[in-house]
DNA sequence: TTGTACGCGTTATCAG
DNA sequence: CTGATAACGCGTACAA
């Protein structure tokens, strides 16, 4: 396609190659009537640089990477808008993937980017974790999102006071039989939100319950089969308050409980999230509020810092508080 | 960072560099034991090709991307699933991005991935149409999704028959005061959607009416505007049938309408999409099915084809049938 | 079959 | 401030 290249454009402008990358580069260094001339040739020609070759000769390809785990899910891409206003803000490109689960059960997760030589990658808490360590030896940076840990830079929400502040909610407001419905047990902040959980309801003493339900996925159908399970029960055994560990299932649930029983009076429901989805649903769902979007915002940004750093890099943790929002599923009164 | 290079891996191995590099893209050139040598010296080094580097060499990126107008409709994340899938399984890395419409106002759109040399791109209806043939003249391929043209490869589905699809099943079901929430006019799809709409209406004769509003963005906010804005007019004002052109919209209505309105008696509401929010809704939404998935999907592969394929090229053209899927929101019934 | 050498388009260094 | 030139890491003729 006969790419017009910058050796082009200084032949035109009657210019070293130099000249013009000075021009593209460090605008300060080249003077006026130079660059008059290499910006009408650049003009004329519809020169644009080859980023490939930038990216060759500077060894860094000024993009980060995001790979999303569950696409399907809001809050993950609430996560990658945040994120991708911060790379904008910085002029970085974001490169999203999507987690590939392919039929062979095998999750590529991050070798999508394994070769596109990215400077950067935000992690996400997934079932199958990536060789994080490999990664950072290939001079790839590393920062976890929605998840924390001593060896990368994090931000993260505090899961333990998210599980708890649901829970006790639900106590608060008179429910006694409680289920949690949660993923899976290997991811961390799983197992934060259940202890925030039975913290709440050993606080709350002897006559309150707690069952625990644990899913490989939690989607909207998993919401539909578990609310379904606990139509099967028999009345006296329901729980009458639930506590979901996304509001995907929290909404699937939802969605069968509310032809038999009546929310919130039969059984309560608190979601995790706060995605759009949640707000709107025809009886509100009550949630804990994660500062999603402001989360992708931070991570990215701190993955720049640490791209755009010079000397000793020390890792940082930013952790932000949750937020319960009240709404219809748990309060005649919200 | 020392990043180890080919040249590294034919030093261990004994052997040159041209031979590294043909085991790697040719490996019927070489000869067994080479082979070995060589497979063992890359294993021990840990060595990952550096894809800049290949890039340049060879002219082209194998990345494709695609830009999401707006990743808060699933609608759009379906349709990047399905492409997805389509570039994984040919060996591509798709490029996500989200459409800045920042702060400026100014939409950067295609803008994002002028620079980053991708061999070519899905392009999706947007309010601001970027300048395709520039791109094209770059050298990039273009495949339109969910939109036609002459000029580029497209994969859509008739809207035409969709709004048409959606209004008379309103009048079946035995709606006359008919509204349609339609997005920015100047999209072709909205007109298509809009001008099935007012067929359907005139092929019923004289009692049924229409009244059309217009929004630039087609959201769940906006719906619960419009749906405000239903309730405060006097009840024989009020339409008794509503086809939405987005899910969004139509569930941010149906929240506001079903506390003062019962649904679908009152009033009744199509939506348009079909994602997966629109099934789980406490009162399922009738909605026009697009083949969402298959669309990105045909599209990547669309792409991908004309990327691979030598000789002339010649523009082809999919359109798929919507397909109307009949829930509670419009039928007592369903 | 394998090795050598050149070029992809850019940036950075270093004289001038 | 500008120009020449050497890399960046790889692929591929071409020669051996």
């Amino acid at each position: 396609m006969a790419q017009t290249r910058l050796s082009d454009v200084a032949r035109l402008a009657g210019v070293s190659t130099g000249s013009v990358s000075n021009f593209l580069n460090r605008p300060d260094r080249v003077n006026a009537e130079t660059a008059r001339r290499v910006s009408g040739a650049i003009e004329r020609l519809g020169y644009v640089p080859n980023t490939t070759a930038r990216q060759l000769r500077r060894g860094q390809s000024e993009a980060i990477g995001f790979v999303i785990t569950d696409i399907s899910n809001p809050f993950f891409t609430t996560l990658a808008t945040g994120a991708a206003q911060a790379a904008r803000e910085a002029g970085y490109a974001l490169l999203l993937a999507t987690s590939a689960d392919d039929e062979s059960g095998q999750s590529q997760y991050l070798d999508v980017f394994e070769n596109r030589n990215l400077d950067g990658v935000l992690v996400t808490p997934a079932r199958t974790t990536p060789n994080l360590d490999k990664l950072r030896a290939n001079g790839t940076k590393v920062v976890l999102v929605d998840r924390e840990s001593d060896d990368y830079c994090s931000v993260s929400v505090d899961d333990v006071a998210g599980g708890l502040a649901a829970t006790k909610h639900l106590i608060d407001v008179g429910k006694r039989r409680l289920m949690f419905v949660g993923g899976e047990r290997r991811i961390q902040q799983m197992r934060d939100r259940v202890s925030g959980s039975r913290a709440a309801v050993l606080a709350a003493g002897g006559d309150v319950t707690l069952v625990e339900e644990h899913r490989e996925t939690l989607s909207i159908d998993v919401g539909r089969e578990i609310g379904a399970e606990i139509l099967a029960l028999p009345p006296a055994r329901r729980p009458d308050g639930v506590v979901a560990a996304n509001d995907l299932v929290a909404l699937g649930m939802m969605q069968v409980l509310s032809g038999a029983l009546s929310i919130p009076d039969d059984i309560a429901i608190v979601g995790y999230d706060d995605i759009d989805f949640a707000a709107a649903s025809l009886i509100p769902l009550t949630t804990v509020r994660q500062p999603t979007r402001e989360l992708g915002y931070r991570g990215a940004r701190m993955l720049i810092a640490e791209l755009t750093e010079t000397g000793e890099h020390e890792h940082s943790h930013v952790v932000f508080q949750p937020e319960l929002v009240v709404r219809a599923s748990t309060s005649r009164s919200a």
